[in-house]
DNA sequence: AGAAGGACCAGTGGTCCGTA
DNA sequence: AGAAGGACCAGTGGTCCGTA
């Protein structure tokens, strides 16, 4: 079993490699245009503790072309994190140092990819097989590559990514009013659970349901708080349906 | 959240409560006779390495009617294990310090019972539901009681249960030709695994997609082994099918 | 020797929180 | 302040091996 020499090799160098061959795998975003972001030449800025917020105001600027390597110094590249996410209309490349929401929604579909060759993989050698984007699958998308995949970031937005699953009208107007407002991604992102649970509350309130009904969307595990949302919200509709005594009362 | 303190308890008196809710659930076998184990007045008996197989001979005999408790001793009950399994035939009711085969499938629809328990609280509480009898349902199933239910037991048989769902006739077959035969329960096991390969040579190797199709063995993961053999049985019948020029030639 | 099951272990789902 | 993601943690699937 190679798994911990590659996992091993996906920890160095990673950022080496551009990731071009999605352009065209591109969803409804601006093909090609996304950015990938390379091994700057910055060096460690480790321990710097204690000065907090001094110095710090053109600190993020020049790190864009890789001026050319620094490897006489021990410890070699900083890793760089993706650019954050910005509301963008569907369609609208971000620009400067942003990502756009459709490049976000783009993850979700390789990651799908990413699955769909490990299940290929596990099916040609008779191993259980995932159903879900599981750690797994994150580990190979490492190794192949794609080191701007990552667990927590996925989770952090798969509700996001079931609206646009789900209402792709309802989500792009959502994203629109979003931008328009000058709201960062975390309140549109808030904002993004409210049509799921009215979208549930339509189907019964069966959220598991209705991730499963979804081909892209049921290899996503439904994500806690969206959950715990539709729970609460079943109750507290029951509630007032009993006391205005609908016709489908609740034994609680 | 009480999982912990319902944890705590189900390590400590378990074995006080027979289980006999289950006379009427009986599947094939003989109703209501199978025995329950009860915790008996035996003394710790730890921390006596060395010595083995000295006055180890009736060592296991005078445990049948938990002969009063002898709640003095610190330490209390000695925890005892369930009667080993015998090759009995369908319908037949094991005797002596013995359980039969209808008990240990009775046991994989007790096991579903509990699965069904968890998965309604779980719903009823918006958490997320398990759709195979993980951990947690063992740990319900101890707390309710059933501290005869244990993982690595009903994982063991589980390819056994698989047969006698999926074949009850062949599953039946090979009870009777093994008890005939004076074969002990290993034996018996080993052999439930090649007709099921056979089963699944004949639905197209998934066995994955066998298990899921049948209701009460969805349940259940796929043993190891069982995949094991499917795969590789599978390749060896791809290879001499090739060989000889059949019409299903693989590329490997 | 044959068998039951406590208990361990590698890798999981989940997400916090030190970081930039 | 807003956001990305390394890294941790409780509880999982899997089954070995000390026990009877």
């Amino acid at each position: 079993d190679t798994t911990n020499a590659l996992d091993a090799l996906s920890q160095e160098g990673l950022s080496e490699e551009p990731v071009q061959q999605e352009k065209e795998a591109a969803g409804s975003g601006g093909g090609g245009t996304w950015e990938v972001v390379v091994a700057g030449g910055r060096k460690k800025q480790r321990c710097r503790k204690g000065q907090k917020k001094v110095v710090e105001v053109d600190h993020d600027d020049e790190l864009e072309g890789a001026e050319d390597d620094e490897n006489g110094d021990i410890g070699g590249y900083e890793r760089q994190r993706e650019h954050p996410f910005i509301v963008t209309e569907p369609g609208e490349v971000a620009r400067g140092k942003k990502n756009g929401l459709d490049y976000l929604f783009h993850l979700y579909e390789q990651c799908r990819e990413f699955l769909i060759q490990v299940q290929n993989i596990a099916k040609e050698r008779g191993e259980k097989c995932p159903t879900k984007v599981t750690n797994q699958v994150f580990r190979y998308a490492k190794k192949a590559g794609a080191s701007y995949i990552n667990k927590p970031k996925m989770r952090h937005y798969v509700h996001c990514y079931a609206l646009h699953c789900l209402d792709e009208e309802a989500s792009n107007a959502l994203r629109r009013a979003f931008k328009e407002r000058g709201e960062n991604v975390g309140a549109w992102r808030q904002a993004c659970y409210k049509p799921l649970v009215a979208i549930a509350a339509r189907q019964g309130w069966d959220i598991d349901a209705i991730f499963n009904a979804h081909p892209r969307l049921a290899i996503w595990y439904v994500p806690t708080k969206l959950r715990q949302l539709c729970h609460a919200e079943r109750n507290s509709a029951a509630a007032s349906s009993s006391v205005s005594g609908g016709p489908d009362h609740m034994a609680f």
